[in-house]
Parts: C-alpha cells; sequence; structure tokens
DNA sequence: TCTGACACGTA
DNA sequence: ATACGTGTCAG
C-alpha cells in the first residue's frame, strides 16, 4: 500500500464523473485563467444545471502538485488556499444551504522522509465529522451566485476535544474537503423527505493535514501566495540565497523564510514516484450522480466513524462573530449574540455556538423548529454570524433542516464500528450543552428522523476526473469506505435557521 | 511530533 | 489603533 502508488491520490473515487467538465464555463468562472470547467454540475429535484467552479484552481493545482499541506492547530488554522467557490445554476428565489465537510480521503497515516509522502501505517480513527455551514445560510440562490462564497473563515484543528466547532482532523492523514448544495424549503428548513443536496469533490484540494509543513515547497507556495505571510517574503536576491544554501551552499544572508528542509527538486514528493497522482491538474468533472439512498447509506465499514449511539457525537456550531465575512457580507440586523461556552476562550471564536447536541432524545418531529430556536441567535447576528458547524460521527446531509440545528439519532445504524480509541466515543462535548439554544436543538436531535435517506433526493458529483481505479462503477460514494458520500452520520441533522413568521429574510448584502 | 511565543503582515 | 492570520524557531 501506500505509497506505492499515490499517496495522494485518493482511493477509489466516485467517479463517475461524466459530464464533460470542460465545457461550459461561466463567464464568471473565477479562477482565472484557466480551464473553466464546470467543475461540477448536480442533477437532480431542482438542484440540476447547478455548477460549481472552484476559485483559484491553478494556485490549487499547484499545491496539489507538491503535495497540498495544511496546518492544522489547536487555536484553529485557516486553510490556504482558501476555499472559494462560483456558483451558477441555482434558482434564484430558493433557498439553499451551502456548507462543507472535510472528509478522510483513504485510510492511511502518511510520513515524510527523504522528500517524499509515503504511507507509513492505517489511519486513525476518522474524528467525528464536522460540517461547516457557511455562515450566510441559508440565503437565495440569488444570493449564493452573485459573488464567489467564500469559506476562508473555516478553521482546522487536531484538537479533539475542540469546543469551537472548528473541523478536526488528525495530522499526517489525508483529507478530501467537500462543499454541499443543500436547498431549503420555504420554511429554510430542509431533511424533508423531498430535500435536494448535491456534493461537490474537487481533487485538487486534497490535502495532509500537518502540525509544521513538512515539504518545503508548500511552505514556499503558502509564503509566495498568502497575504498574511508576506512577512516571510524576501527579495529574489534572497531568495536566490535561500535557495542555494538550502541546497547546500552557504551563504550571508538568508531570509527568515529560509529553511529547515531541503528543496527536492525533482518531482512531487507526494506520491513518490506517482508523479501523477492522477490527482491533479485535471479539472472537475461532473456527473457524479446519486440518489438518495446512496448517500444515505452509511458508509463501509472501514470508513465509518464512530458512533452510532450518539447524540452526545453530534455538534452543530453556530459561530456569531463581529465581522461579516469578509466575503460574504450578509444582514445586517442581529439581535443576538452570546457565546455559547462559558468559559470561552477570549476571541471571537467563542462565539461559535454547537447549536445542537446531544441530548436526550426527542419527539420526532422536528420541523416546526423547537420553540426558542426561532429566536436564536442564529438569524439575529447575521452579519456577524461566521458559520454554523455540524459535527457527528458522519454528518448526513439528508438530515439538515434549516430552521434549526439539530439532529436526531438516526434510524440509521451506526455506521460503523466504533472505535474505541475514538476520543469521540467518550467525548461528551459537555461545553456546548451550556448554551440554552443547545439544550433546544438538542431536543430535536435525536428524535428519530424519518428515513430520509430513502425519500431525499440529491444528486452528487465531483469534480475530479476520473483516475485510478474506476472499478466502481456505481454508487461511487458508497464504495469508497473512506469517503462517505455524504456528510452522514449516523445521526440525524437538523439546522434551523431562526426563523419568523414562517420565513426569515436573510439579507443579501449587496 | 507538537506547542506556543514571536515578529511581521493584512484588514 | 486593534484584531488576528502567517511561518519561524526553540524547546
Amino acid at each position: 500500500m501506500a505509497n506505492g502508488g499515490d499517496p495522494f491520490a485518493i482511493p477509489e473515487r466516485m467517479d463517475t464523473d461524466t459530464d464533460s467538465p470542460k465545457e461550459n464555463k461561466p463567464e464568471n468562472h473565477t479562477s482565472s485563467s484557466s480551464p473553466p470547467s464546470p467543475e461540477t454540475t448536480c442533477t437532480q429535484q431542482g438542484m440540476e444545471g447547478i455548477k460549481v467552479y472552484l476559485h483559484e484552481r491553478e494556485l490549487w493545482e499547484k499545491f496539489h502538485e507538491v503535495g497540498t499541506e495544511m496546518i492544522i492547530t489547536k487555536a484553529g488554522r485557516r486553510m490556504f488556499p482558501c476555499y472559494k467557490v462560483k456558483v451558477t445554476g441555482l434558482n434564484p428565489k430558493a433557498k439553499y444551504i451551502l456548507l462543507m465537510d472535510i472528509v478522510p480521503a483513504d485510510d492511511h497515516r502518511y510520513k515524510f522522509a527523504d522528500n517524499k509522502w509515503s504511507v507509513t501505517g492505517k489511519a486513525e480513527p476518522a474524528m467525528p465529522g464536522r460540517l461547516y455551514v457557511h455562515p450566510d445560510s441559508p440565503a437565495t440562490g440569488s444570493h449564493w451566485t452573485r459573488q464567489l462564497v467564500s469559506f476562508q473563515k473555516l478553521k482546522l484543528t487536531n484538537n479533539h476535544l475542540d469546543p469551537f466547532g472548528h473541523i478536526i482532523l488528525n495530522s499526517m492523514h489525508k483529507y478530501q474537503p467537500r462543499l454541499h448544495i443543500v436547498k431549503a424549503d420555504e420554511y429554510n428548513r430542509f431533511g424533508s423527505k423531498n430535500t435536494a443536496f448535491c456534493t461537490h469533490v474537487f481533487s485538487e484540494t486534497t490535502f495532509i493535514a500537518v502540525t509544521s509543513y513538512q515539504n518545503h515547497k508548500i511552505t514556499q507556495l503558502k509564503i509566495e501566495n498568502n497575504p498574511f505571510a508576506k512577512g516571510f517574503r524576501g527579495s529574489d536576491d534572497m531568495e536566490l540565497h535561500r535557495v542555494a544554501k538550502i541546497q547546500g551552499k552557504e551563504y550571508p544572508v538568508v531570509p527568515r523564510s529560509s529553511v529547515r528542509q531541503r528543496v527536492c527538486p525533482s518531482g512531487s514528493p507526494f506520491g513518490g514516484e506517482a508523479r501523477g497522482l492522477g490527482l491533479h491538474p485535471y479539472s472537475c468533472e461532473n456527473g457524479l450522480r446519486s440518489t438518495t439512498q446512496d448517500l444515505l447509506i452509511p458508509p463501509p465499514a472501514p470508513y465509518t466513524l464512530p458512533q452510532p449511539d450518539t447524540h452526545e457525537h453530534m455538534q452543530v456550531y453556530h459561530c456569531n462573530k463581529r465581522k461579516a465575512d469578509d466575503s460574504c457580507p450578509t444582514a445586517e440586523n442581529h439581535q443576538y449574540r452570546k457565546p455559547y461556552i462559558d468559559s470561552s476562550p477570549s476571541n471571537d471564536e467563542s462565539y461559535y455556538q454547537p447549536s445542537a447536541y446531544p441530548q436526550p432524545p426527542l419527539p420526532p418531529s422536528v420541523h416546526p423548529p423547537p420553540p426558542g430556536l426561532s429566536d436564536s441567535p442564529y438569524r439575529s447576528e447575521a452579519g456577524q454570524r461566521q458559520a454554523c458547524m455540524f459535527a457527528g460521527s458522519e454528518p448526513r446531509l439528508d438530515n439538515l433542516c434549516c430552521t434549526s440545528w439539530s439532529y436526531s439519532c438516526p434510524l440509521t445504524p451506526p455506521m460503523a464500528p466504533m472505535t474505541p480509541t475514538d476520543p469521540y466515543t467518550t467525548f461528551p462535548h459537555q461545553p456546548y450543552s451550556s448554551s440554552p439554544r443547545n439544550a433546544q436543538l438538542s431536543s430535536i436531535a435525536h428524535q428519530g428522523s424519518p428515513p430520509l435517506g430513502d425519500s431525499l433526493s440529491h444528486s452528487q458529483t465531483q469534480s475530479t476526473r476520473p483516475h485510478q481505479t474506476p472499478q466502481h462503477p456505481s454508487p461511487p460514494l458508497r464504495e469508497y469506505h473512506r469517503y462517505p458520500s455524504s456528510p452522514s452520520p449516523p445521526h440525524y441533522h437538523t439546522l434551523h435557521t431562526h426563523v419568523r413568521g414562517g420565513v426569515p429574510e436573510w439579507s443579501e448584502p449587496t
């Protein structure tokens, strides 16, 4: 195993990709010059025609060719390149929830040695899947298509007990970010039998989580392209010196950015010889579409996440921040804002609020938002709201409901055997329960949810080109165990964003 | 491997 | 000016 192939490559992907990618490119294609390719296409009940284009794909590809690394820290670290997409094909009047999750790309643990990544063992149990709901959600198609949708505020952490709602990852493991577009119903809810959603995967966004950069090439790419790292950029001369130095020659002047690692002149370390990891430079293809059921189906054992039981494992966070998301301005009328964590850390992160949580089981009907939810801070603070996070062993979009966040235990059986070592199996998530909202949410959570799966309609698409093993013909997602078809965990998640009078008015900034 | 103080940069 | 996003570096 191992590296033999391409560590970076994603194991079987659902490749049903079909649609030809590079065809219709929207004008707005955010990514500059390159192949436009509509990286994705959704097809299904109301989701057909939706296309998603990865912004700055060329930049992603540069990183991908080298083997993208994303730093994970206890406090949470943003991703760079930032995950931004251009979405087209949405019904201007319909409301959608856009969210992301990051799933294991495979079952391996990696190491970086000899200037290349290689498999060094079996992956740790997957962290509970957390969903990062774009702070503008829910919003109209018009809103989402008007401008780039940025997930720049999303943060990655290696803290399994992270209280901020950041996405939890294991260091030295490879991951695949995914974007989900969920259609909300007229009440801004979703999760009903007819809820439609589609999933978009850009293979060039796969990365290995690290606590410190391993490949110096990646460090340099980050420094060269991330504005916040400008301080580490050196002059050309310095760069020359730096390079020379790392190559073994000594020079008097060395930029700060200089380093601890040697540059590897050839090829991408990632995948060792697997230069062509198969993953890169391709435009995304679309076409993957699975039925609702596919998504609902629990991932194969290997991929499964812990606990079947759990409410305790589900978490939904909502982040209310003081500032509007840079790229995603939102409504200004917030009425509420409060930290949900007692011991909240001082930064604004403290405004993340887990909306739902483990709680006692509840009544089945989730849809009418539980009292109180309507007033929840969620909606309010729209302008400040940063994002919502969902967490669970395996989030399931199909269970999301957008009027309030909540989850319930699924009918679905546990996805898989829980791993004893999984921290989440035992982590109580107590911190969150302090929030009233949480209580309410939780109250909704856990109820048995209808087998949404069956009726849930959605479509999935994947931008990646089919590479490697096309052996799995159909339900791509399911076959890939480390790559669940949907963020679906064993629980039932419901998202409720405050609704007033039935239909919240998410203002759409211009 | 991982952590946290640090300088330096953006916004 | 403040807040906070960066990689560095020593431990």
